[in-house]
DNA sequence: TACTAAAAATGATTTAAATCCCACTAACTA
DNA sequence: TAGTTAGTGGGATTTAAATCATTTTTAGTA
């Protein structure tokens, strides 16, 4: 179960750059006197499930977090992929429902907002409402790829764009943990664990790509796109 | 050519209650000294294109309206369809580019707000805040809609899905207006126009959906679902 | 270190949908 | 009113991906 490890020490936050009150000045942030709590979950674990009833919104510290949703015929799909300072339950502030169901994909480390605390912030300061805008224009366009990927492209070119944009996300010395099964990204492109599993299991065949212990590098040279 | 009809009278509007001027008082729309045109926009007409710098949104009065995109090879993705109430162009508050093209599936009437306009009422009065954020909310639900579609649905179950749902839209007699043809309906579901074309005749073959002259039924006591 | 369970790889087969055709129909227009 | 064109219907064939069935690998744990 999902682990209280302290109060949010808010002012020396560091994604506050990025998070939603970026716009804040350090006396704003002191008079911030709503209790921001950091929770650790473990791999697996759910925030919460599509349907519930909103208590709170979450900001990542730090994680990889999955929202998907899960169909009568017992299909699931992954709707979108969250990563450190992406926010998430904040669609509790205008529905009574959870539209997804929340999981950590690894252990993540994230902060606790509770709505009830987050309306009044949000109707005070306008940086918060703005920002919180701001992220569901955002995520109306990751969504929106996820439309054109499924919409117009096959299993080898899902493949490659995804592994291609994740491995943006990071990449010292080019190597890019990868906290996804076959099965969840079968879930996130529309496609079964086998077709995934075969197509990576070629490009590894034939050097395109390289995989350690939930690791990724893209091959130095290689171009997915072309040679899918 | 889009055609200027008319300044548009915002306080007798016929949508004013689902419009981003819900909230409004009389007197709030009194006070709306910004200029709102009604435009008039033919069928197959372009009200903007995606990438272009966003000079105004709309509010559709009546008609339906395809947001799109265009891929490097060639395909497109029809990413939403808009009807009476909806609004589009609005990413325009806060990005540089729209984010679609945006087209007229038939005849559509609709209202013109100058983004600079809308820039400063919704900076004034935070019901059209509210609204707009209201407005992000709804096309992300769509867009998820959609991503389960492509994501988990075989052809019969989308355009089985696709119909039932715009047939709710309307419809008397149980007869709804279908302004898209076989092309389109493709390029919204994933599939091309000789699939979405078979399935369509298959199921009037059997009786199941009715077409005359762009509209469509389904057949009463039919569930196209299990038939599918 | 061996045992177990989960994840990944992979072979064989089937199936849904794409692709490539062409014919028919309705609608527009010269 | 004939002629052109866009849209629809539908046949034949190919192909990508799903499905079904096992094996191999990896990671976790007793």
């Amino acid at each position: 179960m999902p682990h209280k490890e302290a109060v949010s020490d808010c002012l020396n936050c560091p994604i506050r750059s990025v998070s939603i009150f970026a716009g804040f000045s350090t006396r704003d942030i002191e008079q911030l006197d709503i209790p921001v709590f950091t929770m650790r979950y473990d791999q697996g674990e759910t925030f919460y499930r599509e349907g519930e009833s909103p208590s709170a919104a979450f900001t990542i510290k730090a994680g990889v977090i999955k929202l998907l949703k899960e169909l009568p015929n017992g299909k699931t799909q992954i709707v979108r992929l969250l990563t450190t300072g992406d926010i998430f339950g904040f669609e509790g502030l205008m529905d009574t429902r959870y539209h997804h169901t929340a999981v950590a994909l690894n252990e993540a480390h994230v902060c606790r907002l509770k709505l009830a605390d987050l309306v009044k912030v949000s109707h005070e300061n306008p940086h918060v409402h703005e920002a919180i805008l701001h992220r569901w224009a955002q995520a109306l366009q990751q969504t929106e790829a996820l439309v054109i990927e499924l919409g117009t492209k096959k299993a080898h070119e899902r493949v490659a764009s995804f592994l291609m944009n994740w491995c943006t996300h990071s990449g010292i010395d080019g190597w890019t943990p990868l906290p996804l099964t076959r099965q969840e990204l079968a879930e996130l492109l529309g496609l079964t664990v086998e077709t995934v599993s075969r197509i990576l299991a070629e490009w590894k065949r034939k050097g395109m790509i390289e995989e350690k212990k939930g690791s990724v590098r893209i091959s130095p040279e290689t171009d997915l796109y072309t040679t899918s």
